[in-house]
DNA sequence: ATCCTGTTTTGACCACTGTCAAGATAGACG
DNA sequence: CGTCTATCTTGACAGTGGTCAAAACAGGAT
């Protein structure tokens, strides 16, 4: 498991937030494949969950509280691993999973809007 | 112009961040729509370029840097701007954007992890 | 008034995504 | 070893989204 995940460059460190400096090509296509990832209420909540969880959470929790089915479940679990908001583990029966908390805050600090913008700078 | 906006409450207010406390379903629908919003490299490098500016920005200045078509352009700007993220003024013969901060920055305490998770809080 | 330029809307097409049913896999327990 | 439970993968389908061509619209210039 935690296979495959999309190359995370700007993981950990810092990034130059959207709104400070036009972002290049490349650093629009890895954003918007996190912002993807987050992009379905189902997936939200369930990044929520496990953010806010703080510790390990069981699959087994998820499936009583969402209208949608187990498989379903699981694809929406895989997108956020592949997106690198999330990572799991299998012990025993049942699989585990927890956030990956440097990924949510490399995006939250993406979206940062530093200080109040100076019209004067503009362009 | 600037007419159908999706309807912004936690717009200007803070909101939980999402690692803090589980998303209810109606909050994570209307978080998952900014992302969705956000979740386009194009519509990503116009925010960008909009946010950045720090001033209005005539529409005549994307065409240029762009790979897709002008009315493919229009069509993003108004994604952004359904979301909420920009709005637009016509002005004479050209049309100027600019950016609303506030619904940035919403959506950047959404994502915002706070301090260490501590695991003895977890559900 | 007529044309010309810049922008948006409409319509259509193709690719992608969310969803579920059915089958496959991993591990626990007799 | 066989079965049962929990989870994931595969396959298929409908709905959504990105894109462009063509047409419509707004405003300035001639």
């Amino acid at each position: 498991m935690s296979k495959q995940q999309i190359s995370v460059q700007g993981s950990g460190g810092c990034c130059t937030p959207l709104a400070a400096a036009p972002l290049d090509p490349a650093g629009a296509t890895e954003g918007a494949a996190v912002f993807k990832a987050l992009a379905d209420p189902v997936r939200l909540r369930l990044m929520s969950i496990i953010a806010s969880a703080g510790a390990e959470i069981c699959v087994c929790d998820f499936t009583g509280q969402f209208e949608v089915s187990a498989p379903t479940i699981s694809h929406h679990l895989r997108v956020l691993r592949e997106a690198g908001l999330v990572d799991c583990e299998r012990r025993g029966t049942w699989v585990y999973y927890w956030a990956l908390p440097e990924r949510l805050e490399w995006v939250s600090a993406l979206l940062a809007v530093p200080a109040a913008p100076d019209p004067a700078l503009a362009l």
